[in-house]
DNA sequence: TGGACCAAACTTGTATACTAGCATCCATGT
DNA sequence: ACATGGATGCTAGTATACAAGTTTGGTCCA
């Protein structure tokens, strides 16, 4: 059983936003909320900076504020949310620092990570990571972008089944959702077609088991957002701090 | 101003655990206990298993539910509780998959830092790490243990200020939450002297500029906990799980 | 003595009420 | 006109009350 509401989340002069949510009564309400707004402020649907105020959202989707705070207190842990006592919360800007940091971060743990991989590379694990890499080429062709980033996801976290390494994922995606915001803005300028050649160049450096050049193909895969960053911080200069 | 309070968090039939919360009125309250129930939880003061009931914790130390949840919330993203709704809270156990693939995170971050530290390693950034190494030592000298590991984090951490990745050690403290009771539980074995010689061997591959025998040292340093583990195994039995 | 059942005492999840700090705006006084 | 002070309504932090499910322990009966 399951209801949908809507959300009205824009921040007052602002354009408003729309997020809904449909509830599934069986999983906690403090979990649903926090999925829907973590994909909202990630998407970039809720922009930084945005209200997030506990009394209008749990207002809003019609609960209390308990299971509000509840995904506000987890979102605050992953960066997406920023709270002022007794001034407000709101979703947090894009920290210049902190991007570069977690992109170091999920760098080093991908690169290493696909280090083990081809270790245990096989045409199995192989054909795993490439359906996933058509169904996000179908999903570009389609121009479905919320199923392309969701595919680029699982894309990067095929490495970590195939490297008996799931539980790293869970770290490297707490990183990834500290830029993914970037990549996003990034994403914008026409070179997604540009993401599945590269994907498609790592698999192939894992067929040939070149552990070396997978690497470097990978580097050379997550090194580009930021470098297109750089070229977005005026465009998106209200997005950005530090 | 502040007050002392004793927290009393024996599971049922086993012996009681004291905890003891230093009271902040300019802090707020779920912040401190979190971090004293994570610092209870990590260093085995509350060992695996022990039941983490919200409504004993909030009446013995005095405060209502709501801080104490708000803590929990962010303890079960750190892996240290897991809670079990309309059943109870409990430590969480040392889950080996876990632990497995947050040492290799670890490393692998710790080994990325380090390699970037090195580039930019001077004299001065040298007697940093290396002060904080001799107080590890005065603190092993005294028997200070739980100075002894805050100075451990410190030193790990002095690496990541060396290279300017501060905010990648937020990443590396999560991953090493998640496998410091192995390494609290190894420490048990008089091997801490050691700790002290191979800090000291990874400062003298940095100050010579070998950054591939420092990194060697770091894997061999990080390395040996999880192989003492296996021999844990049989004692602690009841910590573990899978 | 053993088993079944029920009640009471727990658990967490959610809702509501209250507190204290901060911002804004309007009225008042100079 | 301008500055100041206060009422008002916002915020999040905390406290309390209620709901719903689980465990436990004891009692009653066979």
């Amino acid at each position: 059983m399951s209801e949908a509401l809507e959300l009205d989340v824009g921040a007052a002069g602002d354009a408003l936003n729309k997020l809904t949510i449909v509830f599934d009564r069986r999983r906690q309400v403090g979990d649903q909320i926090y999925d829907a707004l973590k994909k909202s402020i990630v998407s970039l649907q809720l922009p930084p900076g945005v209200s997030i105020s506990e009394n209008r959202i749990c207002r809003q989707i019609g609960v209390s504020r308990t299971p509000v705070r509840a995904a506000i207190i987890r979102l605050v842990e992953d960066g997406l949310i920023e709270v002022f006592p007794q001034k407000g919360s709101f979703v947090a800007p894009i920290k210049l620092s902190a991007v570069r940091n977690n992109h170091f971060t999920r760098k080093a743990l991908e690169i290493a990570v696909l280090g083990r991989a081809c270790l245990v590379w096989t045409p199995e694990v192989a054909a795993r990571s490439r359906q996933i890499l058509m169904r996000q080429a179908a999903a570009l062709a389609e121009g479905d972008l919320e199923r392309f980033h969701d595919l680029d996801e699982a894309f990067h976290r095929s490495f970590c089944s195939a490297a008996a390494l799931e539980g790293v994922w869970s770290t490297i995606q707490i990183a990834k959702a500290r830029v993914d915001r970037v990549h996003r803005l990034a994403s914008g300028q026409g070179r997604l077609p540009l993401v599945i050649t590269e994907h498609g160049d790592i698999l192939e450096a894992l067929d040939v088991g070149d552990a070396e050049r997978a690497a470097e193909r990978l580097d050379y895969h997550l090194e580009r957002a930021p470098a297109i960053m750089e070229t977005l911080l005026g465009t998106y200069e209200k997005y950005f701090v530090e």
